[in-house]
RNA sequence: CAAGGCAGCCGGAUAGCUGCGCUUUGGCACAGACUAAAGUGAGGAAAGUCCGGGCUUCAGGGGGACAAGACACCAGAUAACGUCUGGCUGGGGAAACUCAAGGGAAAGUGCCACAGAAAAUAAACCGCCAAAAUUUAUUUUGGUAAGGAUGAAAAGGUAAGGUAAGAGCUUACCGCAAAAUUGGUAACAAUUUUGGCAUGGCAAACCCUGUUUGAAGCAAGACCAAGUUAGGAGGGCGCAAGUGCUUUAGCAUACUGCGUUAUACGGGAUGUUCUCCUUCCGCUCCAGAGGUAGGUCGCGAUGAGCUGAUUAGUGAUAAUCUGCCAAGAUGAAUAGCUAUCAUCCUGUUUACAGGACACAGAACCCGGCUUAUAGGCUGCCUUAUGAA
């Protein structure tokens, strides 16, 4: 599974718009790939954007999160996460001081609720 | 020793596993969102975006006026500055040292709460002194500004003389003003002489004087450029007219003209006309203008660059020489995790346990300023009150 990184504003929107999953450390949204100059969407591949607001704090705390999130992506996705989708990973305030262990297991529990839901709406 | 002052520096380290951006050189399907190796990859403030520049576009080729803003002791440094250095003056400190937005109040206007007689046309409440009157302890008139009282601030201060009482009325010292001389590039300082006290404070109130400023910013700006598209060519299709054949209404069609995203054509349903629903096909090539999506440059190896040395200077800094090239992203890399050590805190079993480990993340680039910052290190200087 290859993972490429989301950058089209238009792409974040659609995925708050698709399905959902809160945890203590993050939020996951998700929804289908959609085609569009410079992003191809083919078998085996998905993408994965990251979002850090200003809530969280000042410019290093938020760069912080950002890091966290890929590493946490890096270790989960790459076997577990479904093909054809755009992710949607969101920081929140227990992200950049959570023990690391936690945010994985917070991932994988968020994916598989987020694949649950896809499923039911494809039927 | 302790306390203090000034200047400068550091801003955790090592190892392992897993990864990222950029550059260079290879590999190949000659291209990429592929892959391999090597190199390289955040700060003292990268922050705030407060000044000054470079650079870019627009405007104006010049000069002046007005408006608005900024600055304001003197000399120097600098590309420039509101920055820096060295002085001066005035505050603070025992000292080392430090702080200051520090032109003009005699161009004009304005303000100075409360209190107080009076807050500025040099003034008079209580006083003090003299004279007159009578009700004999009060009133009136005049002189005066030493004393009291108010205030943030009260019309030079202290002493002596002087006087009815007093007063720069006179004298000495101090302060103030003016002039001269000397020293200094200058701000200014010192000395002497003269004056005889004259200009209360606020310019961070308006203002005046002098100097200075065109505007907007890398999302600046430059270039390439899908899609869409004016137009053209070809094919297909439709219509028209013409022609041909049968025959007067159809069929076919080289060439010609027009149309070719249209209230069209085809299909389906209902149904009397007519209405409703559905949306499959409609191509290829060339190409002007514009410049959207997207991309490239701007953008980091030539720069007011960095390192070291020498020389000049009190210093900011400058000159010369030597060596070096050192982040360049763009939903934004520079890391994530683990272990050990270092530092600090707490607890105790005194070598273990637990916890903490600042402020903070380049975004076109430089020079400053301001603000935030755990903890630590180095050098020089001061000694009133302290300890020895």
């Amino acid at each position: 599974m290859k993972i490429f990184i989301l950058k089209k504003r238009k792409d974040f929107i659609r995925a708050a718009q698709g399905v959902k999953s809160v945890q203590s450390s993050l939020i996951l949204q998700a929804a289908p790939s959609l085609s569009a100059p410079k992003k191809i969407v083919c078998d085996d591949t998905c993408y994965v954007g990251y979002t850090a607001t200003k809530k969280l704090g000042k410019a290093h705390v938020r760069n912080r999160v950002k890091r966290r999130l890929r590493a946490a992506v890096a270790c989960v996705f790459s076997s577990q996460a479904c093909e054809k989708i755009d992710y949607v990973l969101i920081g929140r305030f227990k992200t950049a001081s959570a023990p690391f262990a936690k945010i994985i297991e917070d991932l994988q529990n968020a994916l598989n609720e987020v694949k649950s839901q896809l499923t039911e709406k494809n039927e």
